[in-house]
DNA sequence: CACGATATCGAGGACCCCTCGACATAGGAA
DNA sequence: TTCCTATGTCGAGGGGTCCTCGATATCGTG
């Protein structure tokens, strides 16, 4: 059943070629990213990093490979994050809030990091092809758990699910590519008090 | 300074082949819009209304002239509600917060009409070129003068701008795009709760 | 019915996505 | 060191979209 040679799981390390490309066109996509959005030009990404566009592909076949890539470190930061909130005491109202409303800012920033993130998030959600999804699917997880804590606590409305908390702080960071910082962080706390039991 | 013929405000009637064109246009780009969002292909409309691309440009010179169009009814409907809800009382702190959430209600579902149109309108609040900045501002303004009666009721938090309210409709409305319906219902109700007074 | 004024048409330039066969080269084996 | 091949890189090319504009067709009036 396995392949002549076993599927390491381990990829061997790139020709050193190879890696001095990635790191470029990883360079370059933050940059590019950065400017225009996730849905900004691969051709673009290429051309700046100086590497032809069959490159790019090879390295990241899609463009859900390449983002994953980036927000690679990002991502583990947030889910140490979780680890740290989840290890706190939180048997409070204010303990319980205080950890669930840290983890939302703390995520609604990473998923206003480029323009269109949010959305390609909330997307990957249920989507189990997606190069994002497993990630998503950590970062739900881990809200679930605060959320339980949360609701436990009485420190937020009991109707209140842990995929409607990853849709808000989905919804709050696409706002953040839309409207000014200081607006979108208000928004973001009108959202939290809603958040609270009635 | 006025050119020779003085440019009528009232559009000269088009001619016959040239108004069915148009309304062929509008079913089509009505279908696509529903099916792929206001970021769909325009060849797409133009093929699926059996008209040449540059027809389609003839009429609708910008995807945005083409969505204003497109609105103009639904956007009159909007208008007039926002007439009709401050010609009401309001004076109590219920009535007032009835009002208003009657209007968020309804704009948010107006600007959930096509995925991605949320974006389009809080984009074109403040930039003049748009076609649709003309129904933004006035849908604002309707929201302005709603939001004062709330807030001199204390019906909402004294914090909130008219901005502010507009902003939250239309991440509501992305949000309508991205999960299922009841959900994002749900998430209407705690962003309406958010804007009560602490 | 003829003749503008109005519209329509669609090729074409510029850009983008993604694939794939031809070509290059890093780096271990001899 | 030299050679060989697995591993990478390259970029043309097919297919798509956007938008423009000169050539062409059609409406509707005098």
């Amino acid at each position: 059943m396995s392949p002549p040679t076993a599927p390491d799981r381990r990829a061997r390390p790139l020709r050193a070629d190879a890696r001095r490309n990635y790191e470029r066109l990883l360079t370059a996509a933050e940059a590019v990213f950065r400017e225009r959005g996730t849905g900004a030009s691969l051709e673009e990404v290429a051309r700046r990093a100086g590497t032809a566009i069959g490159t790019l592909y090879g390295h990241f076949p899609t463009r859900q490979a390449l983002l994953e890539a980036l927000l690679r470190d990002r991502q583990q930061a947030v889910f140490d994050l979780g680890d740290r909130l989840l290890a706190q005491p939180g048997g409070t109202p204010e303990e319980a809030r205080a950890a669930l409303v840290e983890w939302i800012t703390a995520v609604t920033g990473h998923a206003a990091t480029y323009s269109g993130l949010a959305g390609a998030l909330l997307g990957s959600l249920d989507d189990e092809t997606s190069e994002l999804h497993a990630a998503c699917a950590r970062m739900s997880a881990a809200g679930e758990a605060l959320v339980r804590e949360a609701r436990a606590a009485g420190a937020v409305r009991p109707d209140v699910t842990a995929s409607d908390v990853f849709a808000l702080i989905n919804s709050a960071a696409w706002l953040r590519g839309q409207v000014p910082r200081d607006q979108a962080d208000r928004l973001l706390t009108v959202m939290l008090d809603g958040l609270r039991p009635r």
